[in-house]
DNA sequence: AGCTGGCTATGTCAAGCGTCATAGTCTAGC
DNA sequence: GCTAGACTATGACGCTTGACATAGCCAGCT
């Protein structure tokens, strides 16, 4: 039903924006990195590369939510925070340090097509859209957070705080670790927040 | 002694590129955005592009680390904390949440510079270099928080995690209050980070 | 057999990019 | 006054980009 092409052309995307960012991602590469035809583009995303980035955003996000919200569930809290930094741990030493996270990509960027601007003035609804996009992801994956922290006794305004918390010093580090070409800080950093969890939590 | 002009090229490049990302950035928007001569980047910039973007990068870190040094030596940890969380603040409700941090910008992109990659692969020592900077930037920052905490009674490896953590933190932050057009992220992690600083030093 | 509609291949278009080269302007020092 | 050198103006070059148009392929159905 979904095609594979696309699929593929998604997930491409999706990687590449985590290693180059979102300009820097052509469409003509992500099929030379698919292997995927060029051809096909206008076909899957009759909307363009705008189109193809709002995909691979909301695949990223459940990417990671998926994983996370099923072993918060199963085993709480910190097991949650635990995975999730080991997750990005993997992604940046598999790719040695060139990989990061496509969220942040877009978060960090503000994406600009000369092609369909062709007066002065950026689109600014499009960029508006990716912006939301981004925030419903982070949104996302902190309310899985919330949740598991609420559930284990943490009044609701820490909770949400603490959530905070995890999503944006991860995502930081992840982006610290890239320039440092290290893991060091993702270790420095789960270890002070496991320390902070664990003393949110009710003894 | 060093122009006008370019000092002004180099903190319009720092400025879009905390705004659009360091690719979105071109040498003849940031001399449309500042007024400058554009036949005056071949000479205060030999080697083109490369090279503002790393002026832009170290400008920016020292416009961070001068204050922050200053208010940290003066009053201490949690004081320049929240001194280092105000600025970003600042930055992001006077830009309407569009300017963000321009080190974190070269963080996550990969500068990509076709004109001269005529070759398949992509400069792979040039990048290495704004890595290195980024880094290094980042590296500063830390150190100054690691002083404070040291200064302050807190162990070693404590107060370098600690440092750590705060500036990941905020960076993380920072692109999540871009995304969600709202500086209450910003808040929510200046709350519990204070909160972290506080518990960890001595009483 | 014939058609039809999902998909692919390939080329063109206008526009922007970074770089370079050439020529012009301004100003400080003699 | 003049000249040297720092700076500015402007245009060309080769390239890539996203979008679009045209044409071809190849199942599955009638």
């Amino acid at each position: 039903m979904t095609s594979d092409t696309r699929a593929k052309m998604v997930a491409g995307a999706a990687d590449l924006m985590s290693r180059r960012g979102v300009n820097a991602t052509s469409m003509r590469e992500v099929v030379r990195h698919t292997g995927t035809p060029r051809g096909s583009i206008g076909h899957h995303f009759p909307r363009g590369k705008q189109q193809l980035i709002e995909d691979a955003l909301v695949f990223a996000g459940k990417q990671v939510s998926g994983p996370l919200e099923h072993l918060v569930q199963s085993r709480g809290a910190i097991a949650g925070l635990r995975a999730f930094i080991a997750l990005w741990r993997q992604t940046l030493e598999k790719s040695k340090f060139q990989a990061g996270c496509p969220v942040l990509a877009v978060a960090v960027e503000q994406y600009v097509n000369d092609a369909t601007e062709k007066d002065g003035a950026p689109d600014e609804a499009a960029q508006r859209h990716l912006l939301d996009l981004a925030d419903g992801v982070f949104a996302d994956w902190q309310r899985i957070m919330f949740t598991a922290l609420r559930r284990e006794g943490v009044a609701p305004a820490r909770a949400r705080r603490l959530a905070a918390l995890v999503i944006a010093s991860t995502e930081g580090t992840v982006a610290m670790c890239r320039a440092a070409r290290s893991a060091q800080p993702l270790d420095d950093v789960r270890q002070e927040l496991e320390l902070v969890l664990s003393s949110a939590l009710p003894k």
